[in-house]
DNA sequence: TGGCTAAACGAAAACGTTTTCGTGTTAAAA
DNA sequence: TTTTAACACGAAAACGTTTTCGTTTAGCCA
């Protein structure tokens, strides 16, 4: 078992100084066509790669990327890291993950552990406690270090930094306007509580898409869950809620689900009161992950590009990266930071009429 | 935007030395009650954190886990770095990720954008084209500079090093004996070509099961599938395939599959030519994830309890990051690397009678 | 021969730590 | 008064690079 091989082991048995080990490496002109051969030939023997800690000390760059989300098991995320990581690859970073499980504490503890130099940027989506306490200042003193983060998906606007986000709105909007246009009458939705920024945004277009169309929204067809619901252990509890609104909505024919677990668990508890889908009801979901693609009815979704999503953060904190050393912008500039919105498209399957 | 504040600026700014800062820091008895209070203050005053960087080229080691899987937009494997990032954060650790995309080359890319300083210890599973190609040089190489690799799931014995495995063969037999028991008398199974070492393995068991309850095996009842089919695109291939399955076998009563997409596309094909799920077949998949969860009818299947294999992988990593220092056992020895199995469950839903 | 230039190489600093080994000062012991 | 020991602190090395700025040697010309 060798240890990988140094510059300075190389200078010893080579019987040269350091300084032009490493010169000879990089193709200096400075050392001879004789020594430069001879380097590289022992270099290549012994497999020398320069150490990464020892460049990112002297760069004071690492080339890594810090990613924290709420959590991986997630359809959506873990396509974002998919976008990420391929972009940060092909520019030559690594990327690293922190998960915050949607809590604060946990959220200011990885950003900590990461923010000492182990990274150059962050690219993250808020954790839901954080959203709650609406306590950002883990954030704004990262940012104050010079430290760039990119936001996306859950972001808020009072923080300097660039965002990627997904249209919800006008996402939500078409989703109800297509179930509008295929007849429906009275279309609940299924939201969560509004500090989800995403659900409220969702929410919004839902109403938006109503008013456009002159229906007068029915507060008995709003369903705003508890979004503790989400976790499988209480998918007995969200499944009562969701009866509860059709009970007490019978002529309830099209549903909007801010994400695929409501949207399967609505059809669900639709089948067992003896709706049928898309016949009786139709629905839409956010979102379009495993569960959508399918399920039975596989389900017309509002799909996010999640992908698309991490690779435009990732482009955006690395431009920021390079950028810095050099053309380093009035930071004060009114376009200072950049809002990338990602458009949502309308992938319909067999959950709504066609 | 002022820069994270150093040992040195400390120094300079309270006219001391920098090693009497970094030794008040560290509340070493050398150093006066009085010079201590005062560095600490001024330290905490300006937020003083050790940059990580250095401390790394200083101990020669990181404190990160390299972790390189085939794809993160899969249940299991985000389970798996949920359990790694967990223990690794209680220990100290951080996690970074690489994708192989099942790629060989981007396998190789990848741990040797790691393997140079980055990173302490691997955790990995096999790209499938490595699994095909039999090439497994830069595992060896990455083990023989004294870097440790920890194995999970798709593994190959003859790499020397830890590994934790579920238990396949012993899992499918569960599965299938499940089936016999529960009156199934032509059992087909849908698996993969025989590389993927996983799929043979819960190939092998349900011969086994079958064997051992004295029922004579038809290869009719067995598809192989080429695996290209997993991808999203290829999903009516899949079902032409799991669609002559059933027609060239009018009397199949149950069906095991070693991965959820194949046991849904399954159930659906079964439903699309009049099959009722459980009464007429009975499905089985391996691996629990969302769409076992979720599907109508949910799906019995056999967990993996993919987080605790993350878990247990980590933890073997950590063990002998810390443990190489001192202790450094003998390496020829027999008994050197460990292979932790993790038991399966079978978790009853209803796509089982019960 | 003296001086100059180019070629080939080395010394040393810097990145930010920790730690070992001095060193100077003061107070206590002889 | 001298010796010793404790105390408080600093200098420097080390981790592995890259890069700037010498320094040496040889060759060339006058």
């Amino acid at each position: 078992m060798k240890r990988k091989i140094t510059l300075k082991q190389i200078a010893k048995e080579l019987d040269v100084s350091i300084s032009t080990v490493s010169k000879a490496l990089r193709n200096s002109i400075e050392i001879s066509e004789d020594t430069r051969q001879k380097v590289q030939a022992f270099a290549k023997l012994y497999n020398y790669r320069p150490n990464n800690i020892a460049l990112s000390l002297k760069n004071r760059k690492t080339k890594t990327i810090g990613i924290i989300i709420p959590e991986i098991v997630h359809h959506f995320f873990s396509k974002v890291i998919t976008g990420i990581e391929l972009v940060a690859n092909k520019r030559g970073y690594n990327v690293i993950v922190g998960l915050s499980n949607e809590s604060f504490d946990k959220e200011v503890i990885n950003m900590q552990m990461l923010a000492n130099g182990s990274i150059d940027g962050f690219i993250l989506s808020i954790a839901k406690e954080t959203l709650q306490q609406q306590d950002y200042h883990h954030f704004i003193e990262t940012i104050n270090q010079g430290m760039p983060i990119v936001m996306f998906d859950r972001v808020v606007n009072e923080i300097p930094c660039d965002k990627v986000i997904v249209d919800d709105i006008e996402g939500a909007k078409k989703a109800v306007e297509k179930l509008i246009s295929n007849g429906c009458k009275h279309i609940g939705i299924i939201t969560t509580k509004d500090y989800v920024s995403v659900g409220k945004l969702r929410t919004q277009g839902y109403l938006t898409a109503l008013d456009d169309h002159k229906i007068e929204p029915e507060s008995s067809l709003i369903l705003k869950v508890d979004d503790k619901l989400l976790s499988d252990d209480h998918l007995d509890a969200l499944e009562k809620e969701i009866e509860q609104l059709f009970k007490s909505n019978k002529s309830i024919d099209g549903i909007f689900a801010v994400n695929e677990l409501y949207a399967v668990t609505a059809m669900k508890v639709a089948r067992k009161l003896g709706y049928e889908v898309p016949n009786d009801i139709q629905v839409i979901s956010f979102t379009d992950g495993v569960l959508s693609k399918h399920s039975t009815p596989s389900l017309t979704t509002v799909s996010q590009h999640g992908q698309e999503i991490g690779e435009k953060a990732a482009d955006l904190l690395i431009n920021r990266l390079e950028m810095d050393d050099e053309d380093e912008i009035a930071e004060d500039e009114e376009e200072y930071y950049e809002t990338v919105i990602i458009e949502t498209d309308l992938i319909e399957r067999e959950s709504t009429k066609s």
